[in-house]
DNA sequence: TTGCTATTTGTCAATATAGCCAAATAGCAA
DNA sequence: TTGCTATTTGGCTATATTGACAAATAGCAA
């Protein structure tokens, strides 16, 4: 792999590697239905502020989400809606997966 | 988040995070043209062919690919094609950070 | 059998990630 | 100003990932 294409697949491969976590996939399926702040994201996940709010520092820097301050919150959006068009397709991968774990029985 | 919701995303996330890795995703883009052995893959990446192996049985216990014995050769093939459609989506949000940091210069 | 090639697996060190708590920061309200 | 809420950042430990080398495994050919 030249040094090019490494870098190019070195971009790619940080936006896939900041939706490879649970809780940031989640919050990326929740801002596919609007705006929300760190705060409401902290109560649907239920984890710790401080660590939503990693997650979320981790998702805007793969440039997957924006960020806009209003008042004393911080509201949250996706930068590029058509991430959710995916999901469907990795939904296929995790059916597939499992079918195939029914199979082997 | 319930323990249902969180096993979905798990899940989920665990296809991503498989795609998540620079080799990863150009094995992935590679097998989209057609099925790899081992050792072409070894070759195009530049890596060891141990090091591609535990790539691609992470590939695999994702559900992203496939593999046949034929010969003395492995080869592997995507499971599921629709993963590649997802690789413009990812392009974007590349481009649009590339755009984002030019823009604050 | 022996030798050769292709692949996987074990081990290990370096590095990265996750998540909690505590502390720092910022804005609003009284 | 003080206090309150929302958020980020620092520090920490536990855990996971990466990638190389060596060793084990399997199939083919002589």
């Amino acid at each position: 792999m030249s040094d090019n294409i490494k870098i190019r697949y070195e971009a790619r491969a940080a936006v896939l590697k900041a939706l490879g976590h649970p809780s940031r996939l989640f919050i990326v399926d929740e801002l596919a239905k609007g705006e929300r702040c760190v705060n409401e994201l902290a109560a649907l996940v239920g984890a710790d502020m401080s660590t939503i709010s990693k997650h979320l520092s981790i998702l805007k820097s793969a440039g997957l989400v924006n960020d806009e301050k209003r008042g004393n919150s911080i509201f949250y959006r996706l930068a590029i809606p058509c991430i959710v068009n995916f999901f469907s397709c990795v939904e296929s991968v995790v059916k597939a997966k499992a079918q195939a774990g029914l199979d082997s029985l």
